[in-house]
DNA sequence: GCCCGGTTTTGCGCTATCGCAAACTGCAAG
DNA sequence: CTTGCAGTTTGCGATAGCGCAAAACCGGGC
């Protein structure tokens, strides 16, 4: 297994207050591992084993229904941790991983976490501070869920993929991994065919540009303006 | 200032993990305080300077949309803390918090948060938890509000509250504080028409009585058929 | 270069739910 | 007891978005 620089990793969030002498005992606890495009990291209702910290690639969390329907919870970025059910009391992983690109991750075993957050008091901070930020984003998609139409919840999704993992490509802001219809579907609470109406809608009039699986913001401004929009307050 | 009996809180979730004399150290830096039925904690936006641990009543959390528009992000039921911004790294509180019920609340200054998760780490450890365990809820409600139609969001909500703030009365149990169709429905994404509506069906086939500001569920067993039911299961 | 399967597009009827309006009710304050 | 008002009920028309079905499309694998 081979060595993990501290200095990729020694700015992010997770980190922030641990000396550099204590990250190197982290992540010395921590094996790394490649996961190819469209493998499983972990599955929902599993025994949750271990914790995860992506490098590089990308993750699909998702929900599933004992009927079979699927929500996304979220797209992971690098450099952000997932798996995280012991830190939070949870027996199994309460969400199926995936890897939606080839995807690198440091995994650490459930049964350091509690010597870690002993030892290591900011990593439990940090931890909260995330989870925090976390239950915040979702109570805003409570909201837009509970108040936004369809087309301004979508124009909310694609905008913050773009924040968070956007490319910026000649003329727009490309979202940087394989994403579907049938994804942001998910991730908004409708179906793939509604999103493919707006999108086509979009791409008509030159908001965006996309194809199978790729997404490319061609004028985020008046796609902001989309999502603010209120539901009376459209054009005449 | 009343001092507060610490056998009184001893047993609560936040404080596992803690020693009795520790315990009393962390209330001594805490102030009490009395909100009466409809008065605000804190608002929205405003600046986080407290934290809170509700003993008595019930406090309704309330998120707003600069349009104005509201959903209720949670109740907290006696026992749980609110109000966590700074543990979770926000500077202004992101809800609005409202005394349901005469209320009689716990109140640290955020300044000592970070002596207190220093000196006692369980605390901290123990928050992650809880907070996690809210953000599991906000995911399985993210889920059920995309996946399910509004009478069963209804069945699971009334049936979350009875669980939560239930108390057996004469053949039913009734939810112990006042809540209206208006906050029902903004707990499920709704109208309060449409819930009142769902209540009125409810009523006439004797699975619940309800009136002002009160809810009896009378057949919690039938409700819960009712909140698994799948769009097309169900009868003739 | 061709074929296959997953993805996307599009049409069309349907319906759950909204939105508005109006009437009703019961609690609480005076 | 009366009155006022917040909360509730109910009717009715409007519609956003679903669900199903079919066709078109695209990219990768062989």
């Amino acid at each position: 297994m081979a060595k993990v620089d501290t200095s990729l990793v020694a700015h992010l969030p997770l980190f922030t207050g641990v000396k550099p002498e204590d990250l190197e005992e982290i992540l010395r606890e921590a094996r790394s591992a490649r996961y190819p495009k469209n493998t499983a990291i972990f599955e929902q209702g599993a025994d949750a084993q271990s914790f995860f910290l992506l490098l590089h690639g990308h993750v699909r969390a998702a929900k599933t229904t004992p009927t079979g329907e699927q929500i996304v919870v979220r797209y992971v970025a690098p450099g952000e941790t997932f798996g995280l059910a012991m830190a939070i009391g949870a027996a199994r992983y309460p969400a199926t991983a995936m890897a939606v690109d080839d995807s690198v991750v440091l995994i650490w075993p459930n049964s350091a976490w509690p010597r870690l957050i002993e030892r290591f008091p900011s990593l439990a901070a940090n931890t909260l501070q995330t989870v925090g930020a976390r239950l915040q984003e979702s109570h805003t998609r409570i909201l837009e869920m509970s108040t936004q139409q369809v087309e301004q919840r979508v124009a909310h999704v694609l905008l913050r993929l773009a924040k968070q993992s956007g490319k910026k490509s000649d003329h727009g802001i490309e979202i940087d991994f394989p994403i579907s219809r049938q994804d942001i579907a998910q991730m908004t609470g409708t179906t793939l065919h509604t999103v493919s109406r707006i999108l086509s809608g979009w791409e008509s009039q030159g908001l965006v540009e996309s194809g199978r699986q790729r997404i490319i913001l061609r004028d985020p401004h008046r796609i902001v303006v989309l999502a603010e929009r209120t539901a009376d307050s459209g054009p005449a």
